[in-house]
DNA sequence: TAGTGGTCTAGACCACCGT
DNA sequence: CGGTGGTCTAGACCACTAT
């Protein structure tokens, strides 16, 4: 445990048992370095800490003022749904119900930045939530990752993990948020019915070379899952750029 | 300007120039201390802001290393629909289809932070994207703003704009991201077929001062508006807590 | 072992805010 | 004006990575 990472959940601590309401203003900096004993640059790495999950925000000239009680987790801190689930103590369960190898088609592949005529692999996964079917995924694996697809065990819990062990980080994911009615194929996987509403989350993830690796849709049940995103608003309260 | 912003502008123009590809690393920040002729610090707080916008990460004993050449809008920088609008090129409008007080209910008083028995305004409002309606607006206005809200003309194009003239700001927002089926008034409003897949976004918006401005559920039609994210994944790559 | 990023110190000057 | 956060310096020691 780091000086500042503890000093950063004392503050949480006290913003959430009440000492410092919403609204109000936090000691100054220099008064947090002779209370924590710490320079200033420990006490501003931590308050950048609470800063960056939106909890505070600082005024210049003014000080630093709490923005929220609770603790929300973002998309900041949302990666494979495995690691998702075991951060917030859910058992997450997978099952893949179909494997192919296919040609790729003429957008996977500008999308998969890969050269033409290459086999990818097609996967079809229902994945679970304490033991519940919430969500189907259908994923396109870039050739280079498709063997390690192919060698993974039907009822694997998480292939970013399995990927993991074979040398493959997931480091960049974009997520694009839609709706869309539940397909017939959809219907009978997850249970509900036809046309229903579902979440669908189309992914891009790349590897820690750049390269992609997998081009991932994914359906979710209402209800199973509710993205929260916590936004500051105002204009670029950022410092740069 | 800066001298951190600066550097972080320099070498995102360098990364999108290609002279650190996708994959490869910075120079050590040694080297861009020297280069820059900035101490250390200065060269972190450049590559943080680089960082925070998953462009780069860096690997402990290891270097910096190039995610993407992309810059991705993620939700840090949404806000109002209005402002997001503005900020894409887009024309945003809004009419208020009804405008209502009524008395809250226990879930709405709890949410809103208010004491019981209080009149709330509730208001239901189309929103246009260059001239086609792709939203429906549902909100309950807290007490204390609900006068400003009722004083707002029929098309004001964005009510966060106009409660900042009256000195609200809001400055904080929470999101709740679900799918649902479109109601009978949802489909005649927004011209789809009832029970077709729409996109639900729950909002909590607070003003500076900690107090709850509004909640708010938006329906959107899908295909008009993708809400995108764009996530580093790994394990815990920020510091703390 | 040499080089890297992660953390920390003890200063400094500045722009901005309220009085 | 005094107090606040924003930026910056010139060091230091540590944990980790590669060779």
């Amino acid at each position: 445990m780091t000086q500042y990472s503890a000093i950063a959940a004392d503050l949480r601590r006290r913003i959430l048992d009440g000492e410092f309401a919403v609204g109000s203003s936090l000691p100054s900096e220099a008064r947090l370095c002779v209370h924590y004993a710490v320079s200033r640059a420990t006490v501003r790495n931590a308050l950048s800490t609470l800063q960056a999950r939106y909890l505070i925000s600082a005024r210049r000239g003014r000080g630093w003022y709490v923005n929220a009680t609770e603790h929300t987790q973002g998309f900041d801190h949302m990666s494979s749904f495995a690691q998702w689930a075991t951060e917030h103590h859910l058992s997450a369960g997978g099952r893949f119900v179909s494997r192919d190898h296919d040609r790729a088609s003429i957008t996977e592949l500008r999308a998969l930045h890969s050269p033409a005529d290459q086999t990818v692999a097609r996967t079809l996964r229902l994945r679970s939530l304490d033991q519940r079917w919430v969500m189907l995924e259908r994923s396109t694996w870039a050739p280079w990752v498709a063997s390690i697809v192919d060698s993974m065990p039907d009822d694997i819990p998480s292939t970013t993990a399995g990927l993991a062990e074979s040398g493959v980080d997931v480091v960049f994911t974009r997520h694009r948020i839609e709706a869309v009615a539940a397909s017939s194929e959809d219907a009978q996987l997850l249970g509900v019915r036809r046309s229903s509403p579902l979440l669908m989350v189309r992914r891009l993830t790349t590897a820690r070379d750049g390269r992609v690796v997998e081009l991932g849709e994914d359906r979710y049940v209402p209800g199973s899952i509710v993205f929260e995103v916590t936004a500051s608003g105002g204009i670029a309260r950022r410092g740069a750029d």
